[in-house]
DNA sequence: ACGTTAATTAGCGAATCAGTTAATTTTAGA
DNA sequence: TCTAAAATTAACTGATTCGCTAATTAACGT
């Protein structure tokens, strides 16, 4: 299915994002509906489309002279199983994180 | 704290995405250790580094001459919220998913 | 067969990225 | 103070990315 990184990657783009959240929102659309909505050229999205079925995250189904996108699902379970593997580690820190700040707030960065 | 495509970005790369995980799994650890497991040299996982600190999933401490670094809690927090923001998708398609090849086992791919 | 619509691929330039070696900075120790 | 250790920044190169316009492919409707 392509491996985190390469999805990852894919999600990188704040237009490929968006895209995404666009059609787990709308579900199955249309190329030319997304290009509609961005500001951007026909060709453009077409290879932002490219990367994200590369990558595993969408599905493209042809219907005519259409090209439907669909969000994978198991392209984001993908996601947040990776997350989950690591609930231990950034929930049992928050909870420490938290713990701490009630008795000293500093307000620590970089 | 940087936005999420910013994170995303930082964590398309094999090898930043492996410091990340070694850091969750270790805790907190000098650049050095860091370095001495990677194939690559010094300056170059620096710059990884600064790419994972400047996206702010990983912290620095200064002790003396070493540079220790760790996982922050709260950026990995918050891929796992956006994950679940979108868990009603995902979830539900692959039930859908599910019952579907459960029918009709085809084999469905790009 | 022809023109139209939907979308993709081809080709180009500017910008960014990931690696290298060399040089610099900062702290610790003799 | 002089040297060594830890790490970063500087400067350079090759590869990739992202946008554009132009050209191509594929399916419909007449």
């Amino acid at each position: 299915m392509a491996n985190l990184t390469h999805k990852f990657s894919a999600l990188s783009d704040a237009t490929r994002l968006s895209v995404v959240e666009r059609l787990m929102a709308e579900g199955e659309l249309p190329a030319g509906a997304i290009v509609a909505q961005a500001d951007m050229s026909a060709p453009a999205m077409s290879r932002h489309l490219k990367v994200l079925r590369e990558a595993g995250l969408i599905h493209q189904r042809v219907e005519g002279t259409k090209r439907l996108y669909s969000v994978r699902p198991e392209a984001m379970r993908a996601i947040a199983d990776w997350t989950m593997d690591h609930k231990q580690f950034w929930d049992a820190s928050l909870d420490r994180l938290e713990a701490h700040l009630a008795l000293s707030p500093e307000g620590d960065d970089t």
